[in-house]
DNA sequence: ACAGCTATTTATAACGTTGCAAATGACCCA
DNA sequence: TGGGTCATTTGCAACGTTATAAATAGCTGT
C-alpha cells in the first residue's frame, strides 16, 4: 500500500495549488464547475480521504460523539442498544463516536468536565438524568451542543429524547386493572432519577382513577439486587393482604419477581399478574408468557443522533424535545388460554 | 472558563523554551529534575492537557483503539459487555475508544481496510472470526497492531483471545451424560465461524468417549430465528427417537427451547435436559433452573484490551495468544429436588 | 482603451505538537 | 589558558489542513 493520498499529492498531480483543491474538494462556489470535477475525480481515484487529525488541529471540530453512560448500565444490552441506534443515525455523517464510560464510585460531571476542558468532541449524549442535572446546566451554559436521555425540571429548554414512563405506568395499571387487580405494587428506579417522577405520577394518577390500591415501595427499587428483589416478592406474598399486581419497569426485576413466584407455587396470570418493561427480547422466549411494554432503546439511540446532529447544526433547543410512547404487548386471548401463541 | 492553556502557555510562564517545555512534561531524562518538576507542577495548576489532535497529527499516533464489530452482534448485550471489559483495561490509558460497527450486508472487511488506508486508529479489535480470516491476513501483511475475539487456522501467530469451545461442549456433555443423558443435541454457530469447528470437536469427542449419540443439525444454527429455533425443538420432541438432551451455546436459542418444551408440557429436567452458555445473567432468575456453563465476556474485553496493548508495545504475537476457560455453574443436588436454590 | 467589475485562483500563515540539529554554559584536565 | 566533555536548553521545521488576504485573468460598458 503506497503512502496516504494527502492534499499535496492532488494540487501536483492537478496542477492546481493547494488552496484550490481543498476548496474544489469541499464544493466551493468560488471554484469553478470544471475544477471541482477534474480535482474531485482524482482525488476518488487516488483514495484520497481528509487527514481527520489535520482536519480538527485547523478547525476546531473534532467530528466526534460522545455517548457518555454509566459503567453500570450495563443490564440486558441498554448500553448496547443505545449506542446501536446512535451508529445508525450517524452512520454517513462525518461523526465517529467515542464511548466514555464513567465509573459507579466517579462524578457523573467528572466526563463532561473533562470533554468540555479539553474539546474532545462535538457533541455529546448522556443518560440517567437528574431533575436539577448539573450536566445540563453547565452544558447548557457553556453553549456546548448535547441531548439527554431523560428530562430535567430546570427552567432553559434543552434537546433531550425521553420515554413517556407516566404513559407507561398508566398503560400497565390500564392492563392490571382490566384483568381484575386491585392491589398494586410498583417498582421503581432509584428516587433521583427524573423518570422516578413520571413514573410514580403515572401510577398514582391511574390507580386513583381506576379505585385501586397504588403500593409504591421504598426499601426496594430496580436497582436493588436480583437475590434481595426476590425476597420482597417472597415476602409479599405471605401477607395477609397479598398484592395482585406487580408493575416492573426492568427485566431484573421482573424475572425476579417471576422467580419467586413460581418458586412459592403461584401461578403468574392466576392469583397475581406482573407485567414488566421490555427493552430486550427475552420476555418473548419466556415462560409463562406475561404481558409487557417495549421500550425501544435503539429507536432512542437513533432519536439521539438526530436531534444531536440538528442541535450541532444550531437549531433551537426547544424544537429539539421528542417523547416516545410505549408500545403495548399484552397477550392474546389465546395465548392466555393455551399458554402459546405463534410468534 | 478561558483558554485552554497550551504548551506555549507553560513556556511563557515559566520561560522555558517550548522543546524543554514538552521534554520536561514526557519525563525525558535529558532534562533536569528541576525543571521537569516546576513544569510539571504548573501544568497541573493550569490543567493542561496535550492536544489530541496535535499530538495525532505531530506523531501519526491516534491513541485511540478501533472496536469493530456486527451491528448484529447485539443479542444481549455481547457488544455492550466486550465494550465494557475493553474500557475497563484502557482506563488510564492514553487510548480512548471508538466503535465501528457495520451492517450485516457489508463486508467484514471494509470498515478494516478503511482503518488502515487513513490510520483511523492504534489498534483493532474485532470478534466473529473465521478460520482463513482475511482480516487477519491484512493486518498481519501490514504489522498493524490488533487482537481477534476468536481463533484462525492461519500459519502466522497473531494475537487472539479465545473461549474455550472445545472445553464448553465437553463440559456439557459431561454434566448430561451424568445425569443419564443418551441422545444429544449440539445447536452450532454458524459453520462459518472457526469455534464451529471447536465446539463440534469437542461435542463429538465426548459423546464418543461416553458412548452416546451425537447429533449436529445441520438445518438450524444459534442464528436461526427464536420462532424457527422453537419449532425444531417442538418437532424433536415427537419423534420416536427424540433426543434428551440439548446443549445451547445461546441465551436466546436456550430459551426458545425451553418454551417449546414447557409449551409441549415436558418436565425440563425430567425426560429431557437443556445445558445452556451463559454470557448474561438471565438464567440466574429463570424458572425451571437449568444448568448453565458461563462465557464472561466482559472478562474477554478485558482480555482483549491489555492483549492488544501489549501488541501495540511490540511484543511478539506469537506471546499474546489467551484462551479463557469455562465456568460451570451447574444446579446443586438441593436445587434439583426443591427447584430452589438461595443465591 | 481603460477603469471597474466578476470569476477564479493563489500565497501565506497559522492550529499545537515533537524530532532533529545545534547552541549554551559549566566544569575538568593538561 | 584553552580545548574537550558533559549536562542542559534552544530554534527550526514539519505533520495536513483551512482561513485570510491578495493576486490574476477575463469581461463589461463607456
Amino acid at each position: 500500500m503506497d503512502k496516504k493520498p494527502t492534499l499535496r499529492t492532488i494540487a501536483e498531480a492537478t496542477g492546481f495549488a493547494l488552496t484550490t483543491v481543498s476548496r474544489a474538494l469541499s464544493g466551493d462556489p468560488r471554484i469553478a464547475q470544471t475544477t471541482r470535477d477534474t480535482v474531485g475525480r482524482f482525488a476518488a481515484e487516488v483514495g484520497y480521504v481528509p487527514d481527520r487529525a489535520a482536519q480538527r488541529l485547523r478547525t476546531g471540530r473534532t467530528n466526534v460523539i460522545s455517548l457518555v453512560v454509566s459503567a453500570h448500565d450495563e443490564i440486558l444490552g441498554f448500553r448496547g442498544s443505545i449506542l446501536a441506534g446512535l451508529g445508525q443515525s450517524l452512520l454517513g455523517t462525518r461523526y465517529h463516536i467515542t464511548m466514555t464510560p464513567y465509573g459507579e464510585d466517579t462524578d457523573p460531571m467528572q466526563p463532561i468536565l473533562h470533554i468540555l476542558r479539553n474539546r474532545l468532541c462535538d457533541g455529546v449524549v448522556f443518560s440517567g438524568t437528574f431533575p436539577d442535572d448539573p450536566r445540563v446546566t453547565i452544558l447548557t451554559d457553556e453553549g456546548f451542543p448535547f441531548v439527554s436521555h431523560g428530562r430535567t425540571t430546570l427552567a432553559a429548554p434543552h434537546a433531550w429524547c425521553d420515554y413517556d414512563n407516566d404513559s407507561f405506568a398508566q398503560m400497565a395499571v390500564g392492563r392490571l386493572v382490566a384483568r381484575g387487580r386491585r392491589r398494586l405494587v410498583l417498582l421503581t428506579p432509584p428516587p433521583s432519577r427524573t423518570y422516578y417522577r413520571h413514573m410514580v405520577a403515572g401510577f398514582r394518577a391511574a390507580c386513583a382513577a381506576a379505585g385501586v390500591e397504588a403500593i409504591v415501595p421504598e426499601q426496594v427499587t430496580l436497582s436493588t439486587p436480583p437475590a434481595e428483589l426476590y425476597r420482597y416478592f417472597t415476602h409479599g406474598l405471605s401477607r395477609r393482604d397479598a398484592p395482585d399486581g406487580y408493575v416492573c419497569p426492568g427485566e431484573v426485576a421482573a424475572m425476579a419477581g417471576l422467580a419467586a413466584l413460581q418458586d412459592a407455587n403461584v401461578a403468574v396470570g392466576g392469583k397475581v399478574d406482573v407485567i414488566a418493561k421490555q427493552t430486550s427480547h427475552v420476555f418473548d422466549q419466556y415462560r409463562p408468557r406475561i404481558d409487557t411494554i417495549y421500550e425501544d432503546l435503539r429507536a432512542a439511540g437513533e432519536t439521539l443522533g438526530q436531534l444531536l446532529l440538528r442541535r450541532i447544526a444550531g437549531e433551537d433547543p426547544a424544537d429539539l424535545q421528542i417523547l416516545h410512547a410505549p408500545v403495548p404487548n399484552f397477550r392474546t386471548a389465546e395465548a392466555l388460554s393455551t399458554g402459546f401463541e405463534t410468534a
